[in-house]
DNA sequence: CCCACTATCTATAAGCC
DNA sequence: TGGCTTATAGATAGTGG
């Protein structure tokens, strides 16, 4: 408010449903949709108590799965009907896809995000009690991101002249 | 438009993502939710041309699926994953893929816990920014004493070099 | 890649048919 | 179960670091 400076971010713009031409914008678009739609997902279970499976794959052939309580329960009480009964099975075009298998990890993924989240988290703790037990100077760094970082290189030269103007008017005497 | 005077709806409310107790609500919401969830993964399949398969099971035993190009196809790249190298696999393709299925297990748990700790960091974000908090490099040295100060102009050394390491990996990449 | 931010767009909770 | 409406919560396209 008081900032009006950089008027960045135009906004989401709305887009037609039809393939992403740019590779790189496909490839940023699918990572943030896949996540949008295992959250989905999992809302579903938790909301209603569904049992559901998603199975994705990257066009490069990457596979991301979700599954509640497992991806394999799932598929295996799906395959198990000899007629499935599906009431809401979509229409679809097909398209031709080239299937290279690669190890991918959907969990992991997440899991790495947790990590960073919780690090992130203490970090801010940290900042905020100003550091229990220790100097608040041997603070860790490790755990800022790169943000928070650059806002330290600033504060850093500020301390180095407050620093260096102090220790000259103690040594002095 | 033409009845201003219905104030019917109070609009959408905020939900807690939690089992909804009562069973009517509980279907709705499933049965929206259902369709939402498959129109999401038809806009990745044709946005990104990714291959994707969805199945729930509501919790009365019904089955829903979606599938691109096809459920079965999916289900068939899948699961060709899971089972011990044969012939004419890709030469990359690892063995144990037992822990991606557990993995995928536990995804919606630990995506909890991710959603979890983003607020929490997000609540301790908002207590440094309203707050007075200021970072603990911006604590101020004023009351420090000399030999504080000799300490801090070691440790500031070591920052020094961790800051600049740090900053350097982060752009790396 | 991994985050962050913001303006918008989209999904949907609640309510009534 | 499904549609229609409204107001709002939530997802995300575009952009930058």
């Amino acid at each position: 408010m008081v900032n009006k400076e950089k008027r960045t971010s135009m906004g989401r713009k709305k887009i037609e449903i039809k393939r992403i031409d740019h590779q790189d914008y496909r490839q940023v678009t699918f990572s943030k949709r896949r996540t949008g739609l295992f959250k989905k997902a999992s809302e579903l279970c938790i909301l209603c108590g569904a049992d559901v499976a998603a199975i994705v794959f990257s066009p490069a052939g990457k596979v991301f799965s979700f599954g509640h309580p497992c991806v394999d329960s799932v598929i295996d009480r799906y395959l198990a009907r000899n007629s499935p009964p599906d009431v809401g099975t979509y229409p679809f075009v097909t398209t031709h896809r080239d299937a290279g298998i690669r190890e991918a990890d959907q969990y992991m993924e997440v899991l790495r995000q947790l990590e960073a989240e919780k690090k992130r988290g203490e970090a801010l703790e940290q900042l905020r009690k100003g550091g229990q037990g220790r100097f608040w100077w041997d603070a860790p760094i490790d755990d800022l991101g790169l943000h928070e970082l650059e806002k330290f290189k600033a504060s850093m030269e500020e301390l180095r002249k407050k620093v260096i103007v102090k220790t000259e008017y103690i040594s002095k005497d």
